[in-house]
DNA sequence: GACCTGCTGCGGCTTG
């Protein structure tokens, strides 16, 4: 890989380089990105000759140490941009631009915003743009930023500048590349280190738990069998165990260091996730690089990315995750220097009786984890997300042009941020128009005599706020604090009282006081206590998984990485699946309710889900399924047919129907007709799910209907 | 609908 990526990176193309784990991308990258700057010269103060863009300021730290030790000897200077970095540190690369400059999005928006006449001095030597763990900015607002500052830096110098983009490999790496040169993603060379068939160790289990405890007190039987397993199986090593949420993570940790304490053994088992205070989680961090002795993080989506943790044993998954590129990406953290890869998977399933719905009876968290890992071993993993407008990120980035020049006549902001190479390519003249007139009425911009656009009042006020930045929302949070320590923070939704029990940093507390005006919690250390956080992971499932989900309940093969209890689950799934006769007629009677199963993809199942509650169905998606409230089967398949057979709905007209479109930070501002067409675009299937109920009403089942 | 990520200038304080 690193052979091939040397002459395509010096011979200035655009590159991306795909590989499971961190795996030598960054040498690949930079060797040749620091041969040309040596035979370049590096000329003090003449400006940055490399900008490397990362996620996290963690990912930058371990970067800017690994490219010091590799330039240092060279004589190339280094340096990192973020929000920890001393700001007389910021002023010397402002002096004496040179070398690479490592950086955030959001700190490069500040330098757009806050030295806007300063960039083209500060990049004039640059020669190369180098964007880590790529795959985390594909179809997110903060990739859209990300871009759209790339392009206006291009606009600005007045060239083109090369990219080498970073990332785990993906579905579809010509997509990727798309997003890495937007409008030229054909002419981006694509290199993919395919792992060399890396050996995988892999074990599901199923844990049964009787119907939830709503108090929740005792933690029920699945949860004490999984943390006994994990108990017995992950002591003695470096390991990580990925829970679905930040409640799990609490609970799991709690279940843990009970076990450790009833051992009298000292706790190896350590939450971890992002509202933990930071010197925590650094804590943690360093336990997991310390190899005189075994440390396990219970975590969330935190871990995954490439910060630097050394080498992992194992990893755990509790409970099915919505993506195998996100299941692919956590193995990927176990099993380096040529170790195998241990998966060791967690399904907590529910008891079944003789009351017990045929819903209940499919097992469906089991059989989705089982056709996630078995679309993994099969090597397919989710496409990028398809593209969006963005509508909200190209407010921000109107208002950060018109900060760094002081002011932009609208046919010139429309030039740079929606021409050719933009991420915003899609957006029209006119939407362009509407949302400029949108932002005037909220008097956001102010348009003056001659026609150039300026800041109104609104937009002043945003922009010289720091929290601009950001090309996404942030919740509201509470500071919990102890006797003086920072512990970490909590979401204001959750309800809070005085004498509150909860578990939070993988102990128990109780909430001595609230203080609304500075938004402080004070805890003390107590005997019980429950796990604050609440909810369960569901996140968007591809319609991929939905059909390997009906072909394994249709399938008499049983995987051998299943344990006994799992073998038993998965038969009776299977059997419930056949005995209700769900291969030919996909409608079942519950109480009043009817379940249907699509067998599709969220987005398809969502625009269903629509269309069927503006023709006066009560219909909600329940999992894979979707629940039909006081619709008999008969019913639920008439009112499927009329929509199969008549003709296919107008996404404008579905999405007026939606009532909670403004979800961005900038969304408030723009008004009802584009967030129509944007949603309409897309978070709607119309065509999928007009399709979708063709399928569950064709003639096959026709006889069970009458 | 879960999870995660990020951020500046300056006033006011203490300390050498």
């Amino acid at each position: 890989m690193q052979d091939a990526a040397i002459p395509a990176v010096l011979n200035g193309h655009d590159v991306l380089i795909g590989a499971a784990t961190a795996a030598g991308k960054t040498e690949a990258a930079f060797l040749p990105v620091c041969s040309a700057l040596v035979e370049q010269g590096t000329s003090n103060g003449s400006g940055a000759q490399a900008l490397y863009v990362g996620p996290l300021k963690a990912l930058i730290n371990d970067q800017f140490r690994r490219t010091e030790e590799l330039c240092g000897s060279l004589d190339i200077p280094t340096h990192r941009w973020h929000g920890d970095v001393a700001a007389s540190r910021k002023q010397a690369v402002l002096k004496n631009p040179s070398g690479i400059l490592l950086i955030t999005p959001e700190s490069l928006e500040a330098l757009f915003v806050l030295r806007g006449p300063a960039i083209r001095r500060l990049f004039a030597a640059l020669g190369h743009v180098v964007v880590d763990e790529l795959h985390s900015f594909i179809g997110t607002e903060r990739g859209a930023q990300l871009f759209s500052q790339l392009h206006r830096l291009e606009t600005a110098l007045g060239r083109h500048v090369p990219r080498i983009g970073l990332s785990a490999t993906l579905g579809d790496m010509r997509l990727a590349a798309e997003q890495l040169r937007p409008g030229g993603g054909d002419r981006v060379t694509v290199l993919v280190s395919t792992g060399g068939g890396q050996e995988i160790r892999l074990q599901l289990r199923s844990y049964v738990t009787r119907r939830p405890d709503p108090g929740g007190e005792t933690p029920d039987t699945a949860v004490r069998g999984i943390a006994d397993h994990l108990f017995t199986a992950l002591r003695g090593r470096t390991n990580l165990v990925f829970a679905n949420s930040r409640r799990s993570v609490e609970q799991f940790a709690a279940e843990l260091a009970d076990r450790s304490a009833a051992a009298r053994v000292p706790n190896e088992f350590h939450p971890h996730h992002g509202n933990l205070a930071k010197e925590l989680r650094q804590d943690v961090e360093a336990s997991l690089r310390d190899p005189s002795r075994p440390a396990t993080a219970i975590c969330t989506s935190t871990l995954e990315m490439g910060i630097d943790i050394g080498a992992v044993a194992q990893v755990a998954q509790i409970g099915p995750l919505p993506s195998v590129a996100a299941l692919r990406q956590r193995l990927g953290r176990s099993g380096r220097r040529g170790e195998a890869a241990v998966l060791r998977a967690y399904v907590s399933a529910v008891a079944t009786d003789a009351r017990s719905t045929t819903l209940d009876r499919l097992q469906l968290p089991l059989v989705q984890f089982i056709a996630a890992i078995e679309l993994l071993l099969e090597r397919w993993c989710e496409p990028p997300e398809q593209a969006r407008l963005h509508l909200s990120t190209l407010v921000q980035q109107l208002l950060s042009l018109i900060a760094q020049h002081g002011g932009a006549t609208p046919a010139e902001a429309f030039r740079v941020l929606c021409g050719r190479g933009s991420p915003f390519a899609a957006v029209s003249s006119a939407q362009f128009a509407t949302l400029l007139r949108d932002l005037g009425c909220q008097e956001v911009l102010v348009q003056s005599a001659d026609g150039t656009l300026l800041l109104g009042p609104r937009g002043e006020s945003v922009v010289n706020h720091y929290t601009f930045y950001a090309a996404f929302r942030s919740p509201e949070e509470y500071r919990l604090v102890s006797a003086g320590q920072q512990l970490g923070t909590m979401p204001i939704s959750l309800p809070l009282y005085d004498g509150l029990l909860l578990v939070f940093s993988g102990r128990r507390w109780r909430v001595v006081a609230v203080h609304e005006s500075d938004k402080v919690v004070e805890l003390a250390p107590a005997a019980g206590g429950r796990p604050t956080f609440l909810g369960e992971a569901s996140g968007s499932v591809h319609g991929k998984i939905r059909t390997r989900m009906r072909e394994l309940l249709e399938d008499v093969v049983v995987p051998a990485y299943l344990d006994s209890r799992s073998v038993e689950l998965l038969g009776q799934a299977r059997r419930a699946y056949a005995s209700s006769h769900l291969d030919s007629y996909p409608f079942l009677a519950e109480g009043a309710d009817t379940i249907v199963f699509p067998w599709t993809g969220d987005r398809t199942l969502n625009t269903l889900v629509h269309v069927l509650n503006t023709r006066g169905v009560d219909a909600s998606a329940e999992g894979a399924a979707l629940r039909l409230g006081g619709t008999t089967p008969q019913a639920a398949a008439a009112a499927l047919a009329d929509f199969a057979e008549g003709t296919e709905p107008d996404p404008r007209a579905v999405a007026a129907t939606v009532v909670n479109k403004a979800q961005e930070k900038f969304d408030e501002w723009i008004g009802e007709s584009l967030l129509e067409e944007q949603f309409a675009a897309a978070d709607l299937d119309c065509a999928g799910a007009v399709k979708v109920a063709r399928v569950l009403t064709a003639t096959r089942h026709q006889d069970r209907m009458e």
